[in-house]
DNA sequence: CAGCCGTGGAC
DNA sequence: TGTCCAAGGCT
C-alpha cells in the first residue's frame, strides 16, 4: 500500500460520509460525553434498529451521570431489558458511579483514562473521545476491522492477538491529521462498514454504488473480498432443558432475581431448575415428566426451601407450554409448569417475591419471560372485558 | 485467553 | 428452518 493512500484514507472516507453517510440518528451529533457514552454501550454487538427506539427512552429516563449513578441497579436493569448483554448496564451503572466520585460526574477526555472506567474497552473509549471530545483515538470496532481486513487482504483470523496488535496499528496510521475531523471520521468509518463494506453484500460485489476505495482495496483487487475477514466457523451451540414454575395468585406471579453474573444476570426471572444438558435420552425423560409428580418438580426448582406446604396447595401444577430460545452459544428448551394458588406462599429466602402482572414494566425480565408474563395479562384482560 | 454474555434482523 | 452477524468487554 502506497504511503499516499494513507495520508488520503481519511479525507476520502469523509467525503464519501458527506454524500453517503447516515445523518440523523438520535445520538449522532452530539458533543456531551454522558449521551456518547450511552450510546456506545447500546450499540455494543446491538443492531441501530433496536437502538433507535431505546435509546431516547433511556435518555430521558436518566438524562445525565448523575440521575444515572444515583439510581438503583434494578431501576437501570428493567430500562435496559430485552437489549440483551446484561453485564452492559450493570457495567452502565458502575462506571455513572465512578464518573460521579473519581471525575466530579464529569467523563474524562484522555481514551486511557476512560478505558480504565467500567465497562468501556480500547474501541469505545476511543468512540467517546473522538466524538466528545475530538481526540485523536482510533476505534477497531467489527466496522472498522473488516474494512481494514479486506483494504490490506489480511488473511490471518482476527482472533490472533498480532493481527489485532497490527490492525490497531494500521487504525492509527489512519487517522485524519486533524483533530478537527475526529467526530466526522470515526462516525464515517462506521457508517461505511454497516453500510457499503457489509460482511455479506459489499457494494463492490454487485452494488449500484462505485466504492471509493476499489483501486487502493486489497481484496478487491485480489477479487477476496467475500473470503475476509477470514471467518472462523464456531461449534454447534450446546443444548440444555429446565423446568420452570409459573405460580400465580389472582394478578400475583412468583419471580425470583438472578444472581448478578451469569445468564440474565441480576433480571427476575421464574424459579427454575438446574439445566440438564438435552441428549436424546434427557428430552425422553423430560418429555415423560407430566407424570412425575408436583412434589419432585417442585423439591428441584425450590432447591434449599422448604416446599412441603407449597406441595399441598399446587395439586394442580401442570405442564402449559414448552419455549425454545436461543442465546448466542446455547439454546435453551424451557418446560413452563403453571399452578393457580389460593393464597400467596411465602418464602424465607428473599431472592423470591410476589409481583403483579400490572407492575411488570418495573421488573428487568429475560425477553421470553416478559412475552410469556405479557401473554398471560393479555389473556386476563381480555378475559375480564368479555 | 478462549469462553462467556442476549437479542433480533437479514438471508 | 438454520446460520451468520451486529458501534465489545470481562474474566
Amino acid at each position: 500500500m502506497s504511503k499516499s493512500f494513507h495520508d488520503q484514507f481519511a479525507e476520502r472516507l469523509i467525503t464519501w460520509h458527506k454524500a453517503e453517510g447516515r445523518h440523523g440518528l438520535p445520538w449522532q451529533g452530539k458533543r456531551d460525553a454522558y449521551a456518547v457514552w450511552v450510546s456506545e454501550i447500546m450499540l455494543q454487538q446491538t443492531q441501530v434498529t433496536t437502538v433507535l427506539e431505546r435509546y431516547p427512552r433511556f435518555m430521558k429516563r436518566f438524562p445525565n451521570v448523575k440521575k444515572l449513578a444515583a439510581a438503583n441497579i434494578d431501576e437501570v436493569l428493567a430500562e435496559w431489558a430485552g437489549l440483551g448483554y446484561y453485564s452492559r448496564a450493570r457495567n452502565l451503572h458502575a462506571c455513572a458511579n465512578q464518573v460521579v466520585e473519581d471525575f466530579d460526574g464529569h467523563f474524562p477526555k484522555d481514551p486511557l483514562l476512560l478505558e480504565q472506567l467500567k465497562g468501556i474497552g480500547r474501541s469505545t473509549a476511543g468512540a467517546i473521545a473522538a466524538f466528545a471530545f475530538e481526540e485523536r483515538a482510533p476505534i477497531l470496532d467489527a466496522n472498522v476491522k473488516r474494512i481494514l481486513a479486506r483494504l490490506f487482504a489480511i488473511e490471518q483470523p482476527l482472533q490472533e492477538k498480532a493481527v489485532t496488535d497490527e490492525l490497531w496499528a494500521i487504525a492509527e496510521r489512519l487517522l485524519p491529521k486533524s483533530s478537527q475531523s475526529m467526530p466526522t471520521y470515526t462516525q464515517a468509518l462506521m457508517d461505511f462498514g454497516a453500510t457499503w463494506c457489509t460482511a455479506r453484500r459489499p457494494v463492490c460485489i454487485g452494488g449500484q454504488q462505485k466504492c471509493p476505495f476499489e483501486k487502493n482495496c486489497q481484496a478487491n483487487l485480489s477479487d477476496q473480498v467475500l473470503l475476509l475477514p477470514k471467518k472462523i466457523s464456531k461449534a454447534k451451540s450446546p443444548e440444555f432443558i429446565c423446568s420452570m414454575v409459573l405460580l400465580r395468585q389472582g394478578d400475583f406471579v412468583l419471580l425470583q432475581k438472578r444472581p448478578p453474573k451469569a445468564i440474565w444476570g441480576g433480571l427476575w426471572s421464574l424459579p427454575e431448575s438446574d439445566w440438564i444438558s438435552r441428549t436424546p435420552v434427557n428430552q425422553k425423560i423430560s418429555q415423560n415428566s407430566s407424570q412425575v409428580g408436583a412434589s419432585d418438580l417442585l423439591k428441584t426448582v425450590f432447591r434449599g426451601q422448604d416446599v412441603r406446604l407449597l406441595v399441598k396447595r399446587c395439586s394442580s401444577l401442570s405442564h402449559q407450554q414448552e419455549i425454545k430460545h436461543v442465546f448466542t452459544h446455547r439454546r435453551l428448551w424451557m418446560r413452563i409448569w403453571e399452578a393457580k394458588l389460593q393464597e400467596q406462599y411465602c418464602f424465607s429466602d428473599p431472592t423470591y417475591q410476589w409481583v403483579d402482572l400490572h407492575k411488570l414494566g418495573q421488573y428487568g425480565l429475560p425477553q421470553p419471560i416478559k412475552l410469556l408474563l405479557q401473554g398471560l395479562s393479555l389473556a386476563r384482560d381480555v378475559g375480564t372485558k368479555s
